[in-house]
DNA sequence: GGAATGATGTACT
DNA sequence: GTACATCATTCCG
């Protein structure tokens, strides 16, 4: 594989900062997936924050495991999990390697490849492409593979919003599907999504 | 519209 | 055996 890591224009490091700092700044970038079929992708817009040993719910409160090993790894490493044993779910691990942090990436809204991520997921309704953590992975074509990889040499690839995204727009709530420490307002959307 | 349910890998009791 | 950072489908009102 690629063994370089951030180059001049594709630099990373940013990515060690807390995960509460990151997760709401994520809000606007653009997600790219390249692969030998083609590129697909889009605009995120609802993450949620883990932050390792002091969050019941992270999949690394309990320590480190060989399926949570990667989020142990430095910020911009790629923690993917099969979650309910059917859907490949997408983090971003951040903060420096040994804390366990990562932003969980729910949500985009879709801008490249419709037709290879409508095809992937068999589905041809954008709504349905990319909204939700097992729906976005399956378009993106994420596999396991990829797992403890770092983004920039895995065809994964963030880009910065190509508009300034509005801040005010970006709401804090609890976060989806859990049921440990769900007083944590550690889920970050944009305001304007229905949901 | 909403509730119930099946699919099924990994970790934990 | 049970619980899960889920989703599509099926049933019910």
């Amino acid at each position: 594989m690629n063994d370089r890591l951030d180059g001049p224009d594709n630099n990373y490091a940013w990515l060690t900062e807390d995960a509460l700092t990151i997760a709401p700044r994520l809000i606007g970038w653009e997600l790219v997936s390249h692969s030998p079929v083609g590129e697909t992708g889009g605009r995120i817009i609802e993450v949620e924050a883990y932050h390792g040993a002091e969050d019941p719910a992270s999949h690394a409160f309990r320590g480190q495991t060989a399926r949570n090993a990667p989020m142990f790894a430095a910020g911009s490493t790629i923690y993917l999990y099969r979650s309910y044993g059917i859907h490949t779910c997408l983090n971003i691990v951040t903060g420096p390697a040994g804390e366990a942090q990562a932003v969980l990436i729910r949500a985009l809204e879709p801008t490249i490849g419709l037709d290879l991520m409508a095809q992937r997921r068999g589905l041809a309704n954008p709504r349905l492409l990319t909204s939700g953590p097992g729906r976005l992975g399956q378009a993106l074509g994420l596999i396991l593979a990829m797992n403890g990889t770092r983004l920039g040499s895995n065809g994964l690839e963030l880009r910065p919003p190509s508009t300034p995204v509005n801040t005010a727009a970006i709401i804090a709530t609890p976060r989806i599907g859990i049921r440990v420490a769900v007083d944590r307002p550690w889920r970050f959307c944009l305001k304007d999504l229905g949901r």
